[in-house]
DNA sequence: TCTGCTACATCGGTATCCAATGTATCGATA
DNA sequence: TATCGATACATTGGATACCGATGTAGCAGA
């Protein structure tokens, strides 16, 4: 099965995809998710199982600030927004993503040319 | 650390990277992990501790085939070969790497167009 | 004899994915 | 008013596959 092999792929980029979409603004568990859909064009969407462990361990880390809200439709939400260190976390994993694949595309010889 | 980040941006990769350098040849183990250093311009150097488990798997799943030769220098060598079933777990590998790697760039947003 | 390089192999620890399951709120509908 | 479906957060167990450490062994040169 190819999603098996995707699985493995997707190891390590939870936490990047989740820092990016909280860049441009605060938002939900549940939305991350969303959001996370729409900037990969439909590619990823994280299992709960992986998001809110990813969030948890964000948040102890301080890299996220978070807070729960009411909303007018539906249970409550948990708001999370990006620190300061943060931020360097997020510019740390991209440039540590651009090089991987970098060198992954030269390896293999997708990236030639 | 970075490299904690990368270590589980790796997983998955090793059975890529493998059949991607035996592609081109039969190769011993001990120089397929060389061969993939140089192909990755030194950004890949799999662990004895991931490549020989992954290089078993390979010849369980029927990937790769073995066989041991001597050497003139040093101890014998088990040398691999990519076999049809290989050959085609690796189109497979590569279209799931291009279109993840893909959809991560469009994501994060660090231009790959 | 000791050191270092080659070469294959296994083990324990760790990280993190997925699927499944659970709790809870609210609106719609039967 | 009871049930259903969507939203929303959370935890659990099982699987995968990485790393570092350790072990065995052959051979070359100091």
């Amino acid at each position: 099965m190819a999603g098996k092999i995707r699985a493995q792929l997707l190891k390590g980029t939870t936490t990047l995809l989740v820092l990016t979409v909280l860049r441009d603004g605060e938002l939900y568990g549940y939305e991350i998710a969303q959001r996370i859909r729409e900037k990969s064009g439909g590619a990823f969407i994280p299992s709960e199982g992986a998001l809110y462990p990813a969030l948890h361990a964000l948040e102890a880390d301080g890299a996220l600030g978070a807070s729960w809200r009411e909303s007018d439709r539906g249970p409550r939400r948990r708001y999370y927004k990006i620190t300061t260190s943060g931020v360097r976390m997020l510019e740390e994993h991209a440039q540590e993503w651009a090089s991987f694949s970098l060198a992954m595309g030269q390896a293999v010889g997708s990236g030639e040319r």
